[in-house]
DNA sequence: GGGGAGAGATGCCGC
DNA sequence: GCGGCATTTCTCCCC
């Protein structure tokens, strides 16, 4: 344990990336109060301090503390903790480390960034080009157009003059998304001093109560796909081929 | 590399939750498409075939594919490849390994789950047990009604009988949680056919355009905390004690 | 730093 | 499985 938490200590200092496996507990005061009692666990603590905590299965981290957090090995009584706090933030959290199955740190090097297509964005920039797949004779105006209440995913009017917002979702569109394009819808409404403004959700699919709740204010959905730019493989495929072995 | 990859490979038939280190690039296709150029990164993939890649820097992992995903390691013209596809999703995920710096694989127990309180519903049910934090004369009447148009955190009546429908926020108060708010006020007029419900948000703080918009139609904002039951440290400390060399 | 909103959101609970 | 919604949400963008 002891050489384990010096080597803990001293890869701290040198502002690592470090990585071990343990058996601990731990506590969390800050935003919220929480407690984990002991289990086997993988402790992550990066070059810019941030801390993270993860149970062998779950894809979010049990606990974690955010960057920028100061971390410090401390003993008592033959007892070893990892004690983490954040002044800024009033987050405190205490690892209680029962045992340490390995150690492992790396100074690690990465300026690259995550390189994304698909996204509600990349849907309003669609739309924006492609106005027909909301309808014929749709002119966009702006994107994000800005209002006290929001901002507009897509602006614009139809072929008769009339105003329309457009509210884009890349998934299933849900109450809180038609609450959302019904506040933009208002507000427009309000500033312009008109009453007739149509109101659009454009998404894959909609939740059956949104779609009654859309209706009932008299707006409308429409149904288009996120656009996915750097798609190379076939979705459709039932064939396993490398992978038939190991499923 | 050899080594290294096949002790994965082998770690992955074992099904025991695996972490190393190493410089790759990242290819993801599923809900959205991604590209991740060459880095130096952390992949853990868990009992559960959860698979995380985190960069040095940051709380959330880069990409990630959810539980029950299959992995496989591959070779092709002397290239190592990690690749992973999850058929029931339609997702896949291929990791170029450049370089592999270290492996770790063991076999986690732990059957434990966090006790976190402090949530918005602990929030409720302290103002179901003290409704006096919103209004003397307050009653209570239920939590956690349900109406098609969602769930309403705090219902009850005011001392004249006047319905009141309270939505708590455990920080702070956004335009989504006064049309939320207003969504339930609507329903709950429309189900029993009366025309006076009051509408509250309990949080901590507000944001000064959803105040207003709040005021606008006519609801009310009530500061309250949400109640933290394993409090332990003093959060005004200025003194850093034990952290104060390390700051 | 605050406000506003998306996210490959995740996770939880309910039906 | 879908629906509805909170989250120690996190992250980004813009003011």
């Amino acid at each position: 344990m002891e050489s384990y938490t010096q080597f803990i200590q001293s890869a701290i200092n040198k502002n690592e990336t470090i990585v071990f496996s343990c058996n601990c507990e731990v506590e969390y005061s800050g935003r919220a109060e929480a407690f984990l009692p002991a289990g086997d666990r993988i402790v992550i603590i990066k070059a810019d301090n941030t801390l993270l905590i993860h149970q062998p299965e779950g894809t979010a981290p049990v606990n974690y503390m955010k960057p920028q957090t100061a971390h410090r090995i401390t003993v008592t009584d033959e007892e070893f903790f990892l004690k983490s706090q954040n002044l800024a933030l009033k987050e405190y959290l205490t690892i209680k480390l029962n045992d340490i199955y390995f150690v492992n740190s790396h100074s690690l090097s990465d300026g690259q960034k995550l390189q994304l297509s698909g996204s509600e964005k990349d849907m309003a920039e669609m739309i924006y080009k492609n106005p027909e797949l909301i309808e014929k004779g749709f002119k966009p105006l702006s994107m994000e157009e800005h209002t006290t209440y929001g901002f507009i995913d897509v602006f614009g009017h139809d072929s008769n003059g009339t105003l329309m917002i457009v509210e884009c979702k890349r998934y299933v569109a849900d109450l809180s998304a038609v609450t959302q394009l019904r506040r933009y819808v208002e507000r427009i409404k309000d500033l312009k001093g008109i009453d007739d403004v149509r109101g659009i959700i454009a998404a894959p699919k909609i939740s059956p109560n949104s779609e009654k709740m859309l209706n009932d204010w008299g707006f409308k959905f429409v149904a288009v796909e996120p656009p996915k730019f750097r798609e190379k493989f076939n979705k459709n495929q039932t064939n396993l081929g490398d992978f038939s072995t190991i499923q």
